[in-house]
DNA sequence: AAAGAACCGTTGTACTATACAACTGAAATC
DNA sequence: GATTTCAGTTGTATAGTACAACGGTTCTTT
């Protein structure tokens, strides 16, 4: 995405979610309020990245952090291959040759070569893998659950609409490779 | 934020922003599809930090990038202090430390000792700052618009609100210093 | 089928972003 | 005035990445 959050950040939630009128948008001229309302998303995304890249670090003491990205999609598309990762995360060959070498040591993954193609290496997350993973997995749900208690179910369903069809441009605003 | 998101990146857009019924959240037994929607948000604000990350290396060539960031507050809350800007974004003092002296070099903020007490640096932009932070903010601004150029002006504002009511929770769930 | 192009993954090197800990100087407290 | 506290810097270490150069493999093309 070429609107990648990096800058901005001056102070995220610092006017109360009443600035931004939950009803009155379309009315007036219709231009001004569109505009505020992409400056709002523009710095709310940036601290909400910001935030997250620096408690990440916080949060999987146990795991090398980045790498744990990796592992779950290797536990999703089971049998995929480093090119994949590589791919879908824009990321480097080197950077993933090096993550997955990494979870390998730890016995997280297993790649072995295909069959087929000696070039290839399949992807498999190891039982440690998989049970690191769920472990994780429900840490952060309940993190979320926490966070988001006092949010109606509607709220949260509309807020998770709109996360998905911002995220579907594609990670640059492309139609999303993959 | 004990939420960072650091792993299920799976595959975000994967599902279409359909799957996400608008309406019918809280007619049902109202839990089900309430954790439904935890982890959709859970999973896109994970692919959405994961890309912005990588993203925002590639977008800011012109200036170390996060450095970026800081500049951002430190025009927004002119005569900040180091110790400012690290507490505000959880960063420790060095890594702040060492960004302001990369802007610095770069001529784009000026430090001085504040005159009433000298351990103090007051932070200012410098005119080379502010027109790189205004460059930058026109090209994101564009970017923001162009992605969001099919929203309703109407989604856009509850999107923002969503957001901002997101991220009011603070770095981790905690009151939000600062 | 031999030559060349295209591909997959690794390794060397370099740089940004960070953290933690130790240290210097300058207030503030006692 | 001695101690503690605070602001910033510097040393050292680590994660995460990128880019470029390779070493095998497989696919194409003559």
């Amino acid at each position: 995405m070429s609107d990648a959050p990096t800058d901005a950040p001056t102070d995220p939630p610092r006017e109360a979610p009443d600035d931004v009128s939950p009803h009155v948008p379309t009315d007036a001229p219709a231009d001004p309020p569109r505009e505020a309302s992409l400056d709002v998303i523009q710095r709310e995304l940036t601290a909400f990245a910001r935030r997250a890249r620096a408690a990440a670090a916080r949060v999987h003491p146990e795991i090398p952090l980045v790498s744990y990205t990796l592992l779950s999609h290797i536990e999703d598309r089971r049998g995929c291959r480093a090119t994949d990762l590589a791919a879908h995360y824009l990321l480097d060959k080197s950077t993933v040759s090096r993550q997955l070498a990494g979870l390998e040591k730890l016995g997280l993954v297993e790649r072995r070569p295909a069959p087929e193609d000696h070039r290839v290496q399949v992807l498999h997350p190891t039982e440690a893998g998989l049970a690191v993973l769920a472990t994780a997995q429900a840490n952060r749900r309940a993190a979320y659950q926490e966070r988001l208690k006092d949010w109606s179910g509607e709220d949260l369903d509309r807020f998770a609409g709109y996360l998905l069809r911002y995220n579907a441009a594609g990670p640059d605003g492309l139609p999303d490779p993959d």
